[in-house]
DNA sequence: CCCTGCCTGCTG
DNA sequence: CAGCAGGCAGGG
């Protein structure tokens, strides 16, 4: 489920609660969530460690120790919390980080697409896929000329471009669609097609939109341990996402929901045109 | 480009 | 009940 906005929210809740914890037994339920090794020693290595930070990179979290990072990408339904250690326990808990402190960092996912990945700090990252990620939406690498290069030889659609973290890291199918709503571009243009001015106003609304979702997201810890990990604030701000056969909030003609390359997409068909 | 798999839960 | 879901990898 989480795009960057919810990784950053969630990246920006947990950390200070999990900086200077120190692990005392890692508990994994379903083997299948750790990508690296097998769960023994995911868990043994784990044992004495001290949370130093937490980072984010795309829709990648980094829990960084001692010797280690805990890279781990929550996917569809990938969750975490941290709990008091007698807080109950919710159905699909894969993994529970106990600090000595008696708090726990639980991972929770119904459909365990979610993966986490253990690496030795002075080791090279060439198995999770952050080194494949493009820029963040934040460098200021993305201009209209960066993104003139990167989708001048691209047959594909600039929402496919847009979903491909090869290219930008951290967008999903939800800003994909607000990010072209905004810029009044159709989803099914040829990304190679863009004007100039058309990038322009892209590479100013990827991070801006991208911006005002995640302050559109901020919860405090209390709050977002008594949604579980599950609300998103942001939501009631969104444009077309989820609003399929609604009024557009612009113009009022009905938003049209389509697919492209296997993902649905809403747009407007007065404000993005149609082909 | 397309398709499949990975999983469970929610919606119509 | 089928169909869909905000992600990604792998294969043809």
């Amino acid at each position: 489920m989480p795009e960057l906005p919810e990784v950053e929210m969630i990246k920006r809740v947990i950390e200070p609660q999990i900086v200077g914890q120190k692990i005392q037994k890692v508990l994994v339920n379903h083997p299948q969530v750790i990508a690296t090794s097998l769960p023994h020693v995911f868990c043994q290595s784990l044992i004495h460690e001290q949370i130093k930070s937490m980072s984010r990179r795309g829709k990648f979290l980094m829990i960084h120790t001692n010797r280690y990072h805990i890279t781990l990408h929550l996917r569809m339904t990938g969750r975490l919390l941290v709990t008091p250690a007698d807080y109950e326990m919710e159905k699909h808990t894969h993994i529970i980080f106990q600090f000595e402190s008696g708090k726990e960092l639980r991972f929770i996912d119904s459909r365990r697409f979610g993966r986490f990945w253990l690496l030795e700090k002075n080791e090279t990252d060439k198995i999770t896929g952050i080194h494949k990620l493009g820029p963040e939406p934040f460098d200021p690498i993305l201009t209209a000329e960066y993104l003139q290069t990167i989708f001048a030889r691209r047959q594909k659609t600039i929402k496919e471009c847009l979903l491909d973290q090869r290219l930008i890291a951290g967008i999903g199918n939800i800003y994909a669609d607000e990010i072209l709503f905004r810029i009044k571009i159709h989803p099914r243009r040829k990304a190679s097609s863009l004007s100039f001015p058309e990038l322009e106003r892209l590479a100013f609304e990827i991070p801006n939109a991208l911006h005002y979702y995640i302050d559109k997201n901020e919860i405090s810890e209390t709050d977002y341990l008594h949604g579980k990990g599950k609300d998103y604030r942001n939501t009631p701000y969104l444009n077309v996402y989820g609003h399929g056969g609604d009024p557009c909030p612009i113009c009022s003609q009905t938003l049209k929901k389509i697919v492209i390359g296997g993902r649905s997409s809403v747009y407007c068909p007065n404000c993005q045109g149609e082909i």
